[in-house]
Parts: structure tokens; C-alpha cells; sequence
DNA sequence: ATGTTGATTGGCT
DNA sequence: GCCAATCAACATT
């Protein structure tokens, strides 16, 4: 999935307006087979939690949580009911509402406005009050729209970001992916 | 109850 | 490249 989602279009309604962007860049959190040290879902002993309960519930809702004191990141719930897997929206190309974008990404560049999982999540002004929100229903502020396909060879993959002192294999297991050269990819 | 860390970012050297 | 910001979640006591 994390791998799907490059190309197609994050959609986020506020106030009767569209703010898009197209996914770029995204990383796979846990597996279905073994847990994955560097998922919120294997915390306490792989039992849900306040925070994670999303992650445990069905496909197709968001996973907002807040990290670092100040940053907010978006994640697309995948996988069975019960299984702990999300994809984390790492980086969108902006498509629509640049203004608006612009206005939350104070005087920063275009380039910065959505190229690292907090900045896209300031952007689209995702939050908490989006947390387990389904993004297929009708009223949706929050969704994924099809777009035009990337090449399959124009995505490539690695490490996952940030993971700290995570141990291997999971620190270096290459659930990151991209499209190779755009220019709003984090890093 | 207390201590540590983090799926990051932005400013400074 | 280094590090402070800033606080909720989680682990430990």
C-alpha cells in the first residue's frame, strides 16, 4: 500500500475548499508476519493503547499523532481489522490550494511546504480532530483520490527515516518509498 | 509519580 | 553538521 499510494492525490476539505497534493513519498509501519519494533503498534506488548487503537482498527481510517511537542503526522490505516498497519505520508507535490497552503506554511518557500511529514500535515492543516477519521465517507474532509499513474520505474525505496536506536533488521528494512527525482521528497 | 524519548523541524555554525 | 523546541506517550519506580 505504501508503495500504491505514490502518485495518487491527498485530498483535504476545509471550508468548502480543496487542498491536494500528490503523495511522493511514504514508509510502511508493521507487517501482518512479525511485529515491526519501529510500529506504535507493537508498544505494551502489541496491545492496543489510547494513541494506537487506530492502528489496530480497520483499513481506510487516519492515524494522526502528535510527536516532538509540536508536530502532527499523517498516516493511512491498512490491513486486516486487528493488525496494527499504516502507511506515514511523508511528502506531497502541492496541486491545489496553494494559497492556503502558503498562509500555514508562513513565508516558506513553496518548496517547504510540503516536503517532510509535519510540514504536510501543517499545510493540509491536519490534526488531532482527524484522528481516526474514515476517509471514504461521504462527508469526508480527509481522502485519497486516483490520479494520473506514476512508471512503476520511477519508484524506489530504503531505510525508513528517524527510527533512532530501533534494532535491526528494522532499522535498515526498506519500507521508505519515493518517486526518484521529484523535488519535494524530504531527503 | 517521575524520567526518557521521539515515524521532526528550523535556526545557527 | 549540531542542537533546541516542546509535550504526550510510554516505561520504570
Amino acid at each position: 500500500m505504501a508503495q500504491a499510494l505514490l502518485g495518487k492525490r491527498l485530498v483535504r476539505l476545509l471550508d468548502g475548499q480543496r487542498l491536494a497534493g500528490t503523495i511522493v513519498e511514504t514508509e510502511a509501519y508493521c507487517d501482518a508476519a512479525e511485529p515491526d519494533l519501529a510500529c506504535h503498534g507493537t508498544r505494551n506488548r502489541g496491545r492496543p493503547t489510547a494513541r494506537t487503537q487506530i492502528m489496530f482498527g480497520p483499513a481506510g481510517h487516519a492515524y494522526i499523532y502528535f510527536t516532538y511537542g509540536m508536530h502532527w503526522m499523517t498516516n493511512i490505516i491498512t490491513g486486516r481489522d486487528g493488525q496494527a498497519n499504516g502507511v506515514l505520508l511523508r511528502a506531497l507535490e502541492p496541486v491545489e490550494g496553494a494559497a492556503v497552503m502558503a498562509q500555514h506554511r508562513t513565508d516558506r518557500p513553496r518548496r517547504e511546504w510540503t516536503n517532510g511529514p509535519g510540514k504536510l500535515s501543517q499545510a493540509l492543516a491536519i490534526d488531532k480532530t482527524l484522528n481516526g477519521a474514515y476517509l471514504y465517507r461521504p462527508d469526508s474532509v480527509l481522502w485519497v483520490e486516483d490520479a494520473t499513474p506514476i512508471p512503476p520505474d520511477v519508484i524506489r525505496r530504503g531505510p525508513r527515516i528517524g527510527l533512532g536506536q530501533t534494532p535491526e533488521p528494522w532499522f535498515s528494512i526498506p519500507w521508505r518509498y519515493w518517486i526518484e527525482g521529484n523535488t519535494f521528497v524530504s531527503r
